[in-house]
DNA sequence: CAGTGGTCTAGACCACTGA
DNA sequence: CAGTGGTCTAGACCACTGA
């Protein structure tokens, strides 16, 4: 049994898809619906209220209520976890480590993200660098650097096979991330690791995360072109 | 004037992002909440539940609130419109139509995102191929199937110095999108186009977009690696 | 089986803003 | 200035689920 202010939802939700209701019509003023449906006021309110969260409606005062025109911004994306990925596609998982270091983290070298502008990891860190592998094949380079000063129990951790990503979800959840990407062709060193030739397209993803105001990681991945991609959705879900 | 709601929200937000809460801890019952804002229930309901459908609480009943460990999922992506940005920076905005043809758009060559799993567009359709310029530099390439079932009065409509993407927004917005984001080597045709090296990473948005069950256009775009680059987000906005 | 959240009512006063 | 949504109250009954 779905609830009355989902029902209403899902009919406004329906008529808009169907086209019955145009971007820019308005919709029934929210007493109209009161009526429709003999509810109170405050359901249909928390209907139509969802429908303006998620960007379908629009509400304005002493105008009413209006289908919104979609636009490209703020869509979904599925950032999905590597090993989690490669299992469900009933593989095997490993993360190889080639590197590993403590460090005060000052080199913009060891700044994987330094295209953000934002404040690096500043204090001692831990630098790794290492493979994702898809059944023995390498498919993402991944140079990291973890906060000393907000994670120093990582020291003791060792990341062969399990990655420092997945070691950091289970310890340290964050509260907040910025994910940045582009394309770039591999450099020598990562070509080599990914065992593909120098300049071939690869995708980055270049992601920071918090936990509060404190930084916990940055992270940059590099991805084989053509063999990774990501999804991103607007609207309702799609079989 | 913020609204209480809008206040409990806002503290709690503060008390997780600040550490005071940690993902697992359990939130105040809500009777707990009323009592110390001195408000009704449906008031500090409403605050918790605008947490929980952000991903940053969950609920659960007889149980309680408690602070989510957040995944890497489900951040919201910011694609923005091509004009739109590049007048933001001051620059010339140009699109520069290279092919225009009606076509019955059953050969998957015109399909420009096939790597979906989804169904192509069937019936007449429109293909246009062209290059997003700034300041009378290319700077992305491309390949648009519009549905002319969907969209008849299209083939009336000029392209230069607007794009196809624009005209569609104006005339006949979606209420569905998928983006998937890859990375690949410019063609021969498409780096030329660019400008470019045959063979240089770019990055590939490839886009279907639907107004209810009406498939209304597909479209691939190839940015040049590095010049370009997407921002996803999770969490409260950061300055 | 008792504690918790899910939902809903029937009002109320107010803030904004477009006609 | 009147219509619309924004917010809030003080209740109520219920569904779920973990102790």
């Amino acid at each position: 049994m779905t609830s009355l202010h989902e029902r209403i939802r899902s009919d406004i939700e329906n008529r808009i898809m169907g086209g019955d209701l145009a971007p820019g019509d308005r919709l029934p003023i929210e007493a109209k619906l009161m009526e429709q449906y003999g509810c109170s006021r405050m359901t249909v309110n928390k209907a139509i209220s969802a429908l303006a969260a998620t960007g379908l409606v629009e509400r304005r005062r002493k105008a009413g209520s209006f289908v919104a025109r979609p636009q490209a911004h703020a869509m979904v994306l599925d950032i999905p976890d590597l090993a989690e990925e490669v299992r469900g596609r009933d593989q095997e998982y490993r993360f190889r480590l080639i590197h590993r270091e403590t460090a005060p983290a000052e080199a913009s070298d060891l700044q994987p993200t330094h295209q953000f502008g934002i404040a690096p990891i500043t204090g001692p860190s831990l630098l790794t660098i290492g493979v994702h592998m898809a059944d023995g094949r390498p498919f993402a380079y991944e140079r990291r650097v973890v906060s000393l000063t907000a994670v120093p129990e990582i020291e003791d951790a060792a990341f062969d096979p399990e990655s420092p990503g997945s070691w950091l979800l289970q310890h340290v959840p964050w509260t907040e991330a910025e994910t940045n990407i582009s394309a770039t062709g591999a450099n020598e060193r990562e070509a080599r690791s990914l065992k593909i030739t120098p300049g071939a397209p690869c995708l980055v993803l270049a992601r920071r995360t918090w936990r509060g105001e404190e930084h916990i990681t940055a992270v940059r991945q590099l991805f084989i072109g053509e063999s990774y991609s990501l999804d991103a959705r607007f609207g309702s879900a799609r079989k």
